[in-house]
DNA sequence: TTAATTTCTTAACCCTGGTTAAGTGTTTTT
DNA sequence: AAAAACACTTAACCAGGGTTAAGAAATTAA
């Protein structure tokens, strides 16, 4: 489905027409790149085996982003709300197939765009790559402020942190999934709570 | 002290004069931007706390990664060796104090440019830039498949993997310093490696 | 409104890794 | 060569989280 200007996140707009100052051609330009999409709850945008061929703006929804252990166990990773990116970074650069699932957790709406009109998008507007390169910046950090993060608080200290700093992922995303984020079972999480609460 | 070429790491030489293609020139502007540093075994490069403010190449040597978690606790995240560049990225980029120690496990030699001459080179040297991208992608997905690796794989199996895939670590390395690599205390890691070798 | 599904909780038992403490080697320093 | 510092191991005890199982509560579907 064609994208309509109308119905996209103004954080979309307002970061390429004014933070990254695209003029109104580029800025048409880049947008006939994207295709919407619509994916129900429960059903998948990534799997796992599968080669991550797009970039896709999360106009609408949320997602969760997991993976596998050894023993099948799903461990999420993070979880994607509006004016994210999705894929599989590493799969997407490589060609390999990717080892991250992305299954939404309500009804959405993706700005999906190609790898190859994304390349050719590159090309014609300079200005993307700035773009480009300042979000993979602000990723490496991010992962890295994560890995230290996980390496030094313990399930709890992660647990007070997370109602402390993004308290909406508890509005939207059920216990047993905030679980897995933590690297914890859902029986834990729970029993962890309760001593919490009766702590005092 | 100022570098010199003859006593460079090859790797160094190559990167820029062949993958990035510098012109001779470039390559000897470059160069001549950065100053030569030693630092004794167990002395710091950076210390949490400090802004980081600049980025250095470890010429030889090796050294370790660490952030405290809020009991004091030393928690390694990784093992800088020759050919890798040293820093507080988050730091660096935000100007804040970091939370990073480096300190080096060897005598070691450091090629260090400071942020002020690595931006002017940048301006002087286009072709710069592209090698950062390049460099930052690389980071990201190093960062991302490290957080996969945490989340997805036990203490004995992540202790496995560092076996195969970076034996060379066990050579130069202490093992109380893979064990905090690993998240477990040295204790933990001596008792696990007799579970393995007993195992049959 | 009832049935079915999903989400969350509680409890008992077990296992892994943390803690504390002590002791043995091995380097490094004096 | 002796002392000091460092690196590694072993063992006993304990706590936190995994596992299994069951049931309560809340949503969603029929």
């Amino acid at each position: 489905m064609e994208v309509e200007l109308k119905n996209i996140n103004p954080k979309f707009v307002e970061l390429f027409t004014q933070t990254f100052a695209f003029t109104e051609e580029e800025f048409a330009l880049f947008l006939s790149s994207f295709k919407c999409k619509t994916i129900s709850k429960k059903d998948y945008y990534l799997r796992a085996g599968e080669v991550c061929k797009s970039k896709a703006y999360l106009n609408k929804g949320c997602a969760r982003n997991f993976v596998l252990d050894e023993q099948g166990h799903e461990r999420i990773l993070f979880f994607p709300f509006e004016d994210w990116w999705l894929g599989d970074f590493d799969s997407y650069y490589s060609g390999n197939p990717g080892t991250n699932y992305i299954q939404m957790l309500e009804d959405s709406e993706l700005l999906v765009i190609s790898k190859e009109k994304f390349q050719k998008a590159e090309q014609e507007i300079p200005k993307l790559k700035q773009w480009y390169s300042s979000k993979m910046l602000r990723s490496a950090i991010a992962s890295r402020n994560r890995i230290e993060e996980m390496k030094t608080l313990s399930a709890e200290e992660r647990y007070l942190k997370l109602i402390e700093k993004q308290p909406h992922i508890f509005l939207r995303i059920p216990l047993q999934h905030i679980a897995s984020y933590l690297n914890i079972e859902p029986q834990s999480l729970s029993r962890m709570r309760n001593r919490l609460t009766n702590k005092h």
